[in-house]
DNA sequence: ACCCAGGTGGCCC
DNA sequence: GGGCCACATGGG
């Protein structure tokens, strides 16, 4: 909880990821994995442009056109099939209504999105927190080095990463949306693979050794 | 010329 | 269960 008002104290708590749709964030979620968001966004914008952001028209459309689309966003073939499937999964079983989709327990969509193909844990937790408004904390790459740099121990495990900041924090959506997007800044800014800690904003937390530097 | 990026799945032991 | 590896493009 201090790391968490240090960190809005510093970066604030502006909306963080951009969409019109809750569709649009879910595609987003795939597309983002292991790439830059510059990247993800002009993939976004070449399946607007062609009308294919939308569970129904993603479903239809040729693979080929979906992967042209993809192209910026990197592994764009394996992306491309994925969020196609997404897409007719949600059109088969949920007549592509992406509300009745999240409408029932947190448990059973989050089973149901880590039984598809390119959907992990993150991945499924990113959809359930900023496309379906859910309390799941996300961890990702960011999360599990500023911590381990704080001196925190996951064991190298996303539950118990995850449940070490749903016991310490309230059970807030947008609290937790509020505290990934500013650990996603501070690891940008400050908590690269190689630190650069001498303005980080919560320094005075940290016991990486080269913290000094 | 490297190294990194908002992971996941497959294969091997 | 843990340790590699492929997947692919774009920027520092």
């Amino acid at each position: 909880m201090k790391i968490y008002r240090a960190l809005k104290t510093r970066f604030g708590s502006g909306m963080w990821w951009p969409h019109e749709t809750p569709f649009e964030v879910m595609v987003g979620a795939i597309l983002t994995q292991q790439t830059v968001w510059k990247n993800v966004d002009l993939a976004i914008e070449n399946l607007k442009k062609k009308g294919f952001m939308d569970p129904g028209p993603l479903a239809e459309a040729p693979i080929k056109e979906v992967e042209k689309c993809l192209r910026p966003s990197g592994f764009y073939k394996q992306k491309s099939a994925r969020v196609q499937n997404l897409a007719r999964y949600v059109t088969d079983n949920y007549n592509g209504d992406i509300g009745s989709f999240f409408d029932r327990g947190v448990d059973h969509v989050r089973n149901e999105l880590l039984s598809l193909p390119g959907i992990g844990p993150e991945t499924a937790d990113s959809m359930l927190l900023f496309a379906g408004n859910r309390a799941k904390f996300v961890v990702d790459a960011y999360t599990f080095r500023v911590f381990t740099r704080l001196g925190v121990d996951f064991e190298g495990r996303y539950d118990v990463a995850q449940d070490f900041f749903e016991k310490r924090l309230p059970e807030d959506a947008e609290l937790y949306k509020n505290f990934h997007a500013n650990i996603v800044e501070l690891a940008k800014n400050y908590c690269k693979v190689r630190p650069l800690c001498r303005k980080c904003p919560i320094n005075e937390y940290c016991t990486y050794p080269g913290k000094r530097i």
